[in-house]
DNA sequence: TGTCCCATGTAAACTGTTACATGATTAT
DNA sequence: ATAATCATGTAACAGTTTACATGGGACA
C-alpha cells in the first residue's frame, strides 16, 4: 500500500473502531470524520476490496432476514501492522484548505462592499451552524460513548474544529466591523 | 465557463491584478494566496488557454531580448463580468480541510502516548513558521503595497490565516497539556 | 403514496499533481 | 561550474465526485 494515499488508511483505522461494513463506514465518516476527513462510497466500496486483496482485512457475507446482505470486514493482524507503521510516519505537509470565501474576498475590489458583508454574514452563519454541530457530538460522545477506547481522541480532534471555528466567527465579526461603511 | 470550478476564477481575477503571464500568477498563488488555495502550472497554462477560447482574456505575445518570450494576457469585458458574477453566487460550503494529524491522532489508541506528542509537537512547529510567513507578507504588504487597490482585501484573507492558525498552535498547548503523562 | 433508512456497487467525468521537456540569463 | 530565476508547456497519472443502478423495510 502506498505511503502516501491517506485515504486508504482512513478507512483501515476505521475498521479498527465498531464499524465493519462499508454503509457504517459512511456514516462514521460524514458524523465523526466529517470536519478534517471526507470520503465517498465511490472510494469506499473499491478500497475495501483492495484492503482483503491485500491481506490487510478479510470479508464475511451475512445474509439478512428483511435486510440487504451485508458485507462485515475485519482488520488483520497484518492490517494492524501497516496501520500502525503509518500512524507513526511524521506529518508531511500542513493541511491546504481551499476557501471559496476567502478567494471570493480577495477579489471583492470587484464588488459593492454590501455583498462582501452578506458573503460574510452567510459564512458566519454556516460556521454557527458547524459549530453547533461539533457541540452536539462532543456532547454525545461525552454522555453516550465514554466506554468507547477511542472517544479521548475524537473529542480532542473535535476540540480542534470547535476552537479553530470559534477563530473564524471572531475573524467575521471583526471583518465585519472593518468593512461596514 | 462552469459555475463550480472556482480555479478557472481564481486565475481571472488574478489577471485583475497586476498578474499579466501565468509564472507571475503562479507566483502569486505561492506567495498571497497559498493558505486557502493553490493551482500548479499544470492547471494555469491549460486554463489561461481556455480563458482565451472563451473571450473572457486575451493574449500577446512579447518577444523579449535576452530573456525567454512572454505571454500577456489581459481581462476582457465579458471577462470582468463573468468574475462579478461568480464573486456574487453565494458560498455554497465550508471548506471540507483534509488534515493528515487529526486523522492519525483520531486512530491514535492504537500508538503509545510519547509518539503521539511528537506528532503535536512537529505539527506546533509548522504551524509556527506558517504564522511568521503570514506575518512578513502583513508586514510586506502593510510597508511596501498600500497602494494596491486590492491591498485592505488581500490584509483581511491574512488575517483569517493568523486567527486560526493561532487557534490551532493553542490547541496544539492544551492536547499536549491532555496527554502527557 | 411517498420518502427515508438500510446496503452495495460501478462508470464516467472531473480535478489536480508530478515529472518531463526546453532554454536563456544572472549571481555565487 | 552550478544553481537560481525567468518562462512556457504537455502527458501520464492519481484522486475524488457524481450519477446511476438495485431493492426491501419502516414510517408518516
Amino acid at each position: 500500500m502506498a505511503k502516501e494515499n491517506h485515504t486508504q488508511y482512513a478507512i483501515l483505522g476505521l475498521l479498527t473502531t465498531e464499524c465493519r461494513t462499508g454503509y457504517s463506514i459512511k456514516q462514521m465518516i460524514d458524523t465523526s470524520l466529517n470536519h478534517f476527513w471526507k470520503i465517498s462510497y465511490g472510494q469506499i466500496y473499491p478500497t475495501l476490496k483492495l484492503l482483503v486483496e491485500q491481506g490487510y482485512a478479510t470479508v464475511e457475507s451475512q445474509v439478512q432476514e428483511g435486510k440487504p446482505d451485508k458485507k462485515e470486514y475485519t482488520i488483520t493482524d497484518e492490517g494492524k501492522r501497516v496501520l500502525k507503521e503509518w500512524i507513526q510516519q511524521p506529518i508531511q505537509q500542513l493541511p491546504g484548505e481551499k476557501n471559496e470565501l476567502l478567494l471570493k474576498l480577495f477579489f471583492s475590489r470587484n464588488q459593492d462592499v454590501q455583498e462582501t458583508l452578506d458573503h460574510l454574514a452567510a459564512y458566519r452563519e454556516k460556521l454557527t451552524d458547524r459549530l453547533n454541530t461539533y457541540k452536539g457530538i462532543q456532547e454525545m460522545i461525552n454522555t453516550q460513548l465514554m466506554d468507547q477506547a477511542d472517544a479521548p481522541f475524537w473529542l480532542l480532534t473535535l476540540d480542534y474544529g470547535i476552537r479553530t471555528t470559534l477563530a473564524a466567527i471572531d475573524w467575521c465579526e471583526e471583518t465585519k466591523k472593518t468593512l461596514s461603511p
